[in-house]
Order: C-alpha cells, then structure tokens, then sequence
DNA sequence: GATAGTGGATAGTGTCACTATCGCCACCCT
DNA sequence: AGGGTGGCGATAGTGACACTATCCACTATC
C-alpha cells in the first residue's frame, strides 16, 4: 500500500478512504495485514483521482459511474450508462415549479424539444441530458441571456463536429471494459480541458476583434497589461 | 425583502447570507429597518444563483468576479479579467512535483506551448488557462489518454469556432458593464450547456455508429432500452 | 396599540472530502 | 525466540463550505 501511495502521490489514508467507499477493490491479500496491489489498481486510482480533481465529480458519482462502467456493454448503451450516472453538469429538474408566476415554466423543455428535433438527433426519452439542458436554458434565460432553439443550432453543430472526433477515439478500441472506461474518460476529463480551449480562444478572438481598441468606449480608466492577470 | 425572496424563491436568510458576503448591495434604506431593492437585485440575486448553483463556483469565487465584473474596462480585457477571477475549471499549478520520477512533469505545459503556436492564437503568457489546459492533459495522460498539440488541434478548432460565436453575442452591446455581465455569463453559464450538447450529441453518433450493433463483439448480457437510464 | 415583518448579529446545521489515531498482528532481523 | 518496524482495518475527528435558525430591536401598518 505504501507503495501505492507513493507512486499515486496519494496519502494512504485517503487510499484507505476509497477503499472503504468502494472506489478501489481490495488487494490481493497475502497475510491478514498485508496486501498486493497490482498495476491495475494504480491505474484505477489514477482515474477515481482524475475524476474527482478535474472532473468534480462526488465519491458517490465516482463510484456510480465506475461501477457502471464495469459493465461490459456496447458503446451505445455504455455511453447512455456513463451518462445517467454522471447526471451532471446540471442536476436534472423536470421543469416544475417557477419562482414567480412567469411563463419561464415549461418554455425551456420545448426549446430543447424543438432543437433535439431540428438537428435530427437521437436521444431517448428519458435521457437526463434533456433536463439538464432545459435547466441551463432557463437559467441563461433568468439572468437575461434566452437562447432558443434557433440560436443554439450553430453551437449544437459545433457540439456534433466535437461527439464525432469524440467517437472516433473509441472506434479502434475493442474490449467493452476499455471502450467504457474510454469513454468515460472522454466524457469527463475532456470537459474541462474543451471548457479551457474555449477560453483560450475566446481571449485570442477578443484580442483579433478589440485589443487595439479596447478604449473605445470611453477611455481614460484602462489598466496597463492586456489580458492577463 | 420578502418581495425579493419571493420573486427569486431564493430564502430569506440566504439572501440576508449573500448580502452579508458582499454578493448583493444592500438596499436602500427607508428606515432603520426598513430597505427598497430595485430590479437590479433581483437581477443580480439570480444572476449569483445562477453562479453558484449552474456554474458551480463558490461564494468567494462569485463575489470576486462580480467585482470585476464592475469594473468598466473593453471587451479584450474584460474577458481576460473574468477568466483570471474563475480560474477554475481547473486549479493551475505550474507544472512542478511529479509523483513518480516520471518525465511527466513539464511534457504538458511544452504541449500546450506549442497548441498555442500552431493556433496562432493571442493568449498572454501569464493567463491562468495555460496552466489549467496543462494541467488537464496531464490528467488525461496519467489515465493513460495522453493528447499531444497534434490531436488537440481539430478540438482546439472547434472551440475558435464557438468562440466566433460567442464573441458574436457581445457584439452588439455597447455598455461596458453590461458587457462585462455578458461575457460572465457567457462564458460561465453556457460551458455546462456546451458540455450537455456535446453529451446529447455523442449519445446520438453512438446511436448512429453502433446501435443496430450494439451486441457486437459478445452478446448476451444486453439490457433493454438503449441508452437511456 | 397590537401585529407583522425587516434588518442585523450570532451561532448552529448538514454535508463532504479527507485524515489522525489506535489496537492488532505479520514480517524481519538478530 | 523475541522485539522492533510498520502495514492493516475501523473509528472517530477535522476543516471547509453553504446555508439556515434564532434572537432581538425597532418601525411601518392595520
């Protein structure tokens, strides 16, 4: 175990933590106070790490997510799984209660109708993916920023053109437990690195459409230094 | 207050909790206990709402760009400074201790350098999103999918592309704060609403890809109802 | 003048990830 | 053989965090 933790860079009592949540299978025991830990389990740790530090994900959603991803299915099916179990980013709310009396109700649900329609995708009915994607809409759209269908098709696009390159790294895999933990980690450890590229190119377009006039306005208050920092 | 607390349906003691935090302006007071909150509370309850509970970031985190979020500067920097006030997704650290004695170390910030150069991308060496984007591919490398500048390329693509468009969305706005409130919203808010679309689309290349398949390399223990939970 | 409800302060609650400690017992070395 | 070393398992604790409950003084309103 110690030097599990030594090559993890993970505290044995946290080691000791996950194995007590069921995050890592137990060793191989070779005494009843000794046990053997193979590459596997480094492996494993590695993961159930990642997806805890970068992909935010709770103990209890690492553990959901893994234990479905033991699951030897097809790449179909191994995707709906991983996704259920993860259930974020947006915690699925079916489109009850509004605060006020607004309409803001169900709007959202039927853009999401409409937009899964337009761009001919497949997902089932009961995806979570369509209530967190209604949750988001109609968060974007309490703070003044609706987006309805028709102007989501451009990103919905952009977000095909991504699933594509996605599933093109699945394809050359054949055992189900890899495709699925593959796929796994595509799904989760990918997001943030995307979220960040974005940024990144976000700040560049700023920079290309406003950097030599970032005074426009009214100038006079501007701070030295650009972008960073 | 209770008006307030009624039309946003966030708690009073919440709301007394965010003004204590500094997150809201105290409303002006009528009389010693006694205060008027305009629209623009309600506005910034819900954008604080939905920060927090959408976009994920503490309190701390949301009171911080929020300030800077005040300050009127361009659009170029305005962007620079909300991404320096998030960084999140993932916390920078620049590349030191490797667990193991591995040459992992600084493989990824060299990758991200040389990302940034084939993109031709403006990003200041000093942004936080280098060592964020570093720190997510080597996350991924440790979990055994390493991406170099060469395969991130198509992906970093199609993020300029959603940034065109999100740039697009500042366009028109004129006030600096509002663009600045924009761009926060923008950039927080719609990233768990990318990360659903691109979800809902994988599940539909999967669909398209392998569904008729799905009990492709050994069958048997398939579930039924396809990929949805 | 009774009631309701606000503002402000203090302290408490629940959750969650992680960690310190302790007794036990195998292994190793002499 | 026997004692030191140190891993093992279980229990309980720590600290951070986001709320939330309680209390009190006071004022607007009925």
């Amino acid at each position: 175990m110690s030097e599990l933790s030594r090559r993890s860079g993970v505290p044995i009592p946290t080691i000791k933590f996950y194995l007590r949540e069921g995050l890592l299978r137990p060793g191989r025991a070779t005494a009843s106070n000794q046990a053997e830990y193979e590459e596997d389990h480094l492996r494993r740790l590695r993961l159930v790490r990642a997806l805890t530090t970068l992909g935010g994900l709770s103990v209890a959603a690492t553990r959901e997510v893994l234990e479905a991803v033991g699951e030897p299915l097809g790449r179909y099916k191994t995707l709906g799984v991983t996704h259920y179990a993860l259930r974020s980013p947006v915690t699925a709310e079916p489109d009850g209660k509004d605060p006020e009396g607004q309409d803001t109700a169900d709007g959202s649900t039927a853009e999401v109708e409409r937009l899964v329609e337009r761009m001919g995708w497949t997902v089932t009915e009961q995806s979570p993916l369509r209530g967190a994607l209604a949750t988001g809409l109609r968060a974007l759209r309490e703070v003044g920023a609706g987006y309805g269908a028709d102007e989501l098709v451009p990103y919905a696009e952009l977000a095909a053109a991504t699933a594509r390159l996605d599933l093109d790294q699945l394809a050359g895999i054949e055992d189900r437990i890899d495709i699925a933990e593959r796929a796994l980690v595509l799904t989760v450890l990918m997001e943030p690195v995307l979220a960040t590229l974005r940024r990144m190119a976000q700040e560049n377009e700023a920079a290309r459409r406003y950097a030599d006039r970032d005074g426009d306005d009214r100038s006079g208050d501007d701070r030295s230094g650009g972008a960073g920092g």
